[in-house]
DNA sequence: CTTGGTATG
DNA sequence: CATAGCAAG
């Protein structure tokens, strides 16, 4: 369970979020919390009591713009999280720019970006050295905006994904639901080789329990009938959604907080777009899957996956 | 003469320039030194001991984005100058956007936009309203941009100018020849009816002593030979520079310090490129131009312009 | 509201 | 370095 430090909150809620406290580390939390703090605990959620050990972790988090993650002190959460496999989405990535990251010397990076600069792009940092890496899904249509790239390991094949937002007015509905139809092909593919672990921002709350307002949002982007469909036909050919299987009826449960609504934080007005979606094969390696809604950065959080392989 | 208070430095360099204090106002400056004591010392540079008394204040401007200056506490400034007649260049204000100035009831508004958003614009603030605004100077091609406004007042006419700068590589320094020339047209016509006051950025350093480091801009925008030479030849039509008339061998005067070099400020690596030019009929009515070097905001500084009228 | 890239100074 | 506006989310 999260605990709260004893600190004069009038004080901390008027200092800028990430400034340097007075060891001269950013907390890339609310500072009402210790980042450590948020790492040790498992699960706010848990119910499912689910003893067995994990040795393995994959993180994701749409970062929204490496930049100014970097900026307000991302580094420190992956180097709390210490995850063995990071899956990055919408680094608005310039491959021209050097970048801290690269500083990490315990993971190897990839990336993909996209032909457009300053838009979406993926990339996975690991401590390993995958087997391979595929960057897009050799699709001609579907492979300029840097939004698909899997590393295979020697137990799965990871996708990272940051599937097409429908947009306003589900202007790009039907590309995002076109290319969903792509990636499911490539995924059933790589099924038949091996299990998969598809993470990322994959822009759809499956269900009504996975955004706060449902019945605002039947006709928005990440939320209509046909996005919702799309998601549960890909998930039909053999995969599970790690999050829900482990806790079918937790409601506000969210990985996005808008940044439009300034306070989608604080009365949790959130949606979970964001998802470990496995094989069915690998349902005996799940351990415990974690979001981290304290941690800010980004108007995604962090989501968290824990397996176990023997 | 300024008088710093004294007060931990160390602690406050390390605030942001525009915090709010405990009075809950912004200083606008340093935080060494109090806005009022900025504003209270007639002027750091004295050499003339013209002892006439000022009856009417007008002041000047590059405020660089009127939004961002608004943000930085420039009202805070407005308000403490409290000069009869307010004129600010590079407002890069839309036409679309309520802005906070409205709200300072004792002030007149009076804006020029540029056709193409975000780019140029100048303002005129004054205590009573003017007998006659013009906006621009009745030329096609010059008129686009937002760079001249006059307002007539019983004395003399105010025209209130932001000069196109000659650019990168001096691209555009043609344009600005000619386009002072037509100003040259416009301010001359206009002293056959009535005294003239033309302030504004002039984007020019007149001679070596208006610039730091004249020896590495002779071929710099805004002090190549014909820029100089032009702004000589408006002056031979009867018009003098005020600041230079009063202070005729003051060196380390700027009204500009570049934000692409930090340092500068610090350095006083500085151009003087603000004027109060007059009409040399005013002679008798002008009791001192200052410049404020420690008003932060902009990356340019107000010139203040003391005048009698009786 | 926030991101990054842009043009301009 | 810093401004505004842009497109996108």
């Amino acid at each position: 369970m999260l605990k709260k430090k004893l600190i004069d909150t009038k004080k901390i809620e008027k200092k800028p979020k990430f400034e340097e406290n007075s060891t001269g580390t950013t907390p890339l939390v609310d500072n009402l919390i210790s980042l450590k703090d948020i790492i040790d605990c498992k699960n706010e959620f848990k119910e499912s009591s689910n003893e067995k050990e994990w040795n393995f972790k994959i993180a994701s988090w749409n970062i929204n713009g490496l930049r100014a993650w970097i900026k307000k002190g991302g580094i420190n959460y992956l180097e709390a999280e210490d995850p063995d496999i990071f899956c990055l989405q919408e680094t608005k990535y310039d491959h021209s720019k050097i970048h801290e990251l690269s500083t990490l010397s315990n993971y190897r990076c990839h990336w993909l970006a996209s032909v457009r600069k300053g838009y979406a792009g993926v990339g996975i940092m690991s401590k390993t050295e995958p087997i391979r890496v595929e960057y897009g899904i050799s699709d001609q249509e579907f492979d300029k905006e840097g939004r698909v790239m899997m590393a295979e390991y020697e137990k799965f094949y990871l996708i990272n994904s940051y599937v097409p937002n429908a947009g306003a007015k589900l202007v790009r509905l039907n590309y995002r639901l076109k290319w969903s139809e792509v990636l499911r092909d490539y995924l059933n593919k790589l099924d038949q080789v091996k299990p998969v672990i598809w993470t990322g921002d994959l822009n759809v709350a499956h269900n009504r329990i996975d955004l706060k307002y449902p019945n605002s949002h039947l006709h928005s982007a990440c939320f209509t009938i046909e996005e919702r469909n799309s998601f549960s036909e890909i998930l039909s050919d053999g995969y599970f959604d790690s999050f829900r299987y482990l806790y079918p009826s937790r409601s506000d449960a969210y990985t996005f907080y808008t940044h439009r609504k300034p306070t989608s934080r604080h009365t949790n007005s959130g949606w979970r777009l964001d998802y470990f979606v496995m094989s069915n094969k690998l349902k005996k390696n799940l351990v415990d899957h974690v979001i981290r809604p304290l941690i800010t950065g980004s108007d995604h959080v962090p989501i968290v996956l824990y397996l176990n392989f023997e």
